[in-house]
DNA sequence: GTCTTTGCTGGTAGCGCTGTCAACGATCCT
DNA sequence: AGGATCGTTGACAGCGCTACCAGCAAAGAC
């Protein structure tokens, strides 16, 4: 064979254009924008490509074109299931794509978050997905001076960088008062932690639909930085609890805490709803199948993850939506934990049947 | 000035050699081994970067040396609780290094691991990380054949393609069976969900420990392929209570089925331990305060992680560790879900402070 | 029939960095 | 003193691919 190979063996763009007999800039387009060649030519080198199992090699690409296939994504926790959800949106959504992901911590600081972004930015990422609204000063300025597309996730605000895909903690928190309001409800508690951005919007959501009612009082709101737990939360019951014996309801700031806060109402011999009402948030999986079933602001994390991934990588490839911001909402999934008025129907009752999610609460924008 | 600058503005590696009056492969020296230079050209170099705010090309250096400074991970789920604890470790060991992390998800399919592997290895990773021993003979060929460390992760076994780092599932679940003989069951349900690999060893190591008894009755095994869920773990444990009603307690394959079962008794008004043990697997956090706490097999997910990439750092730098397979060992961890003998100390009982460990059955080897 | 337009193809010239090898002075050994 | 060794530095030549522009044939415009 004439064939001249790379010392080491390697296949290279430039045999596999010699077995089809083109040239090494036709099959180049063949990888990249196969339509703009001949079909004869497009077969040529796809056989081609495949009989010598001819692989890219990436980083050539990206030193000539200058610009690379990499999407960063940048979320504040690894651990918070919250978080696997959407990562599991964002890897399916850019799976199927030429992409590929590039995922770091933050661990819920922004000045990390600044570091890193700085650090994604020096490679020219095809795009980027951030977490939420509140980055620095800084960074912010780096997002808007990007010359790739953006988008923040996990809730929604004014003045998006770029793209936006959310919904509003504040709106959903303020629903899951206001359905605590409905079944009754009045001396209502708060229990959250870690309290990074978005808690603290759940948190102000509570505080505006309580002071509205006329109901807010400070001494009702247990909070803390301390990273989120089951045990946590019910530490944080207690502790409410030893402050304001009076309470006749809960919210939590996510579902962690509410089972935290179920075990230590058992613990307690404390009957829920009927002394306690519980209302968590993000609807994780278990809250349909605890004792009793716990009530939860449901948040489309995986379509949050896989909407972003797929919008910008439309983005990346010119097609940009019509509309920037997108809200996912959130929908009160009422459960045993907090339904006061209707009988109970059945001690069996978790929904192995989706029913029981009829008459919830819905903020499908 | 005349220094020359590429039409896109951007600080080449000849700007900084320019700036700190050396040649460009002394200023690309500084950025691999600063230790070859000379303190003055260092400090020289040091000072020029700073000044220009060089970052260095990645896809330049990676198509130079042929090499990138990518480790691939293959893990077979992203929803898993169990897998971010290893991917946090994995994230943190590798942050502080020049290592940069690309995940991808297998499904727990050998075949999509087959394919990713493909796909990593045409572009030369400095290290990979793959989880488990039950690679397809392909894949198996590829990861010998490949020129760079590998780690196997979550479980150890024979014949490891490089280095290894986890636990033995079948001895773990073998300890978690001899804890409730010695509490006294004898009719031991097994109840498993999705049946992986891992999954299979445990429940072989259940099956072993009751031959040995001759306590083994197929009866008393209830699986599926389905993914698990705390939902999931209460029909289960429903299957296995209509079937098997004589059971006095049962083993489960991980934490949330163990919660499902847990919440399944509540629901019978079964009385845990009295009438049925429940023993989890993996020891996620909210086992420690459930009501009552429950008993599971503690494995060290964050550590098989941070170690499994720190091993593989230091193995791509040449430093190769002397024991390729590391066992890191388990730890049943007893409480009020499986204890019989001894009394409850106090309604109140979860660990906030670790004294219940104590009497532990360990495997430290 | 000529002139433009369109569609497809190829040549040239790098992208920014590092591997290799050679050269240099300084230090050490005998 | 002469030679060998070490530590440090630089020149050169690509790594494999694509941007850019030019060329050419076929199709359409007048």
């Amino acid at each position: 064979m004439g064939r001249k190979r790379t010392k080491s063996g390697k296949i290279r763009l430039a045999e596999v254009a010699e077995l089809a007999g083109v040239s090494p800039i036709t099959a180049s387009r063949f990888f990249r924008n196969p339509e703009a060649l001949s079909v004869a030519k497009r077969t040529r080198v796809e056989s081609a490509a495949r009989e010598l199992g001819y692989v890219p090699n990436l980083a050539a690409r990206a030193l000539a074109s200058q610009r690379t296939e990499v999407i960063g994504v940048l979320i504040p926790s690894l651990t918070n299931n919250v978080f696997s959800d959407v990562l599991r949106g964002i890897y399916d959504a850019s799976e199927s794509s030429r992409y590929s992901i590039q995922l770091s911590n933050t661990r819920y600081s922004i000045l990390q978050e600044e570091k890193l972004l700085r650090l994604f930015l020096a490679q020219k990422p095809a795009g980027l997905i951030v977490t939420g609204i509140d980055q620095t000063t800084e960074s912010r300025a780096m997002l808007e001076a990007a010359d790739c597309p953006i988008v923040q996730i996990m809730e929604i605000g004014p003045n998006p960088v770029d793209m936006m895909i959310g919904f509003s903690h504040f709106e959903a928190a303020r629903a899951a008062i206001a359905h605590l309001f409905a079944q009754g409800h009045r001396r209502i508690g708060f229990v959250g932690a870690r309290m990074d951005p978005r808690v603290q919007r759940r948190l102000d959501g509570y505080v505006a639909a309580m002071k509205d009612a006329g109901l807010f009082d400070q001494r009702l709101i247990v909070t803390t930085a301390t990273p989120t737990s089951v045990t946590l939360g019910g530490a944080l019951f207690a502790d409410l609890l030893a402050r304001e014996p009076g309470i006749d309801s809960v919210f939590c700031a996510n579902d962690d805490l509410a089972l935290g806060v179920l075990f230590e109402c058992r613990r307690r011999d404390i009957a829920i709803p009927e002394q306690i009402a519980i209302v968590g948030f993000n609807d994780l999986e278990f809250m349909a199948s605890s004792v009793p079933t716990l009530t939860s602001v449901r948040t489309n994390r995986y379509e949050m993850g896989s909407t972003a991934a797929a919008m910008l990588i439309e983005a990346i490839e010119g097609k940009r939506p019509e509309e920037p911001v997108l809200d996912l909402g959130f929908m009160v999934i009422e459960r045993q934990s907090s339904q006061m008025q209707r009988p109970v129907a059945s001690p069996r009752a978790p929904e192995w049947a989706p029913a029981v999610q009829n008459d919830s609460v819905t903020n499908d924008p």
